[in-house]
DNA sequence: GTATACACCTTGTCCATTTAGGTATGCGTC
DNA sequence: GACGCATACCTAAATGGACAAGGTGTATAC
């Protein structure tokens, strides 16, 4: 069933790769996740948005009110410079420790 | 934080693989996951062991104590049937979970 | 008019990991 | 024989992210 179990972590790096290409706002993100997971991953509003503001907090996010495609007002947000450079030293860390376990879990010794 | 930190819940996968080959003590399974993952992971003792008595009390573990190579006394932990079948969807988990991750941090696509 | 997608939010709970200790044995070495 | 270090076990308190389960309101399609 999609609404697989977050690994704890990995939340924070796709939503900063999610911004990597210019502002989104909250609910696109999610959309987003889902989608370049191809439905594995579906984020829970509960994780988001709390998730969204930690992010913001920590000043890798601004944000900022604006009106969607579609006319609606959406509170968008962007990548600052630490946020970008938070995202890149993120995806080395998730590159090392899935490497550093897939081999783990794939070993032939004990 | 140091770049060792865990992703939640992939201590238990790692856990089950260690054992996968036969019985380990608790220290020995520490000891394995660090040298299985080339020093990536360093599996703190406050995760570590009350993980193994989590599992245990799951019914994925067995315990018994006895004597390592070494002539001392430790406890030594075994896969159960449901600790094996328990360690496969784990796996499958993880590739699946780490296939989608992976997909959307290295995609070009918004 | 009602179902669905959009778009935001919070509170309470759970629970794995971190932090920071503790006990005790055995071995090598200075 | 004192010291450090690896072995081998453990726990309690604090941290903090994700889950469950609610809530508000608008727009669109049937």
């Amino acid at each position: 069933m999609p609404g697989s179990d977050l690994y704890t972590g990995t939340l924070d790096t796709l939503i900063l790769k999610g911004l990597s290409w210019g502002p989104k706002h909250g609910y696109a993100i999610g959309r987003w996740i889902r989608d370049a997971t191809d439905g594995v991953l579906e984020i829970k509003e509960g994780a988001l948005y709390p998730a969204l503001h930690r992010l913001e907090r920590r000043g890798w996010l601004s944000e900022k009110w604006a009106r969607t495609d579609t006319g609606r007002e959406a509170k968008f947000y962007d990548l600052t410079a630490a946020g970008r450079k938070q995202l890149k030293a993120e995806i080395a860390r998730w590159t090392r420790y899935t490497e550093a376990v897939s081999a783990a879990l794939t070993t032939a010794k004990a």
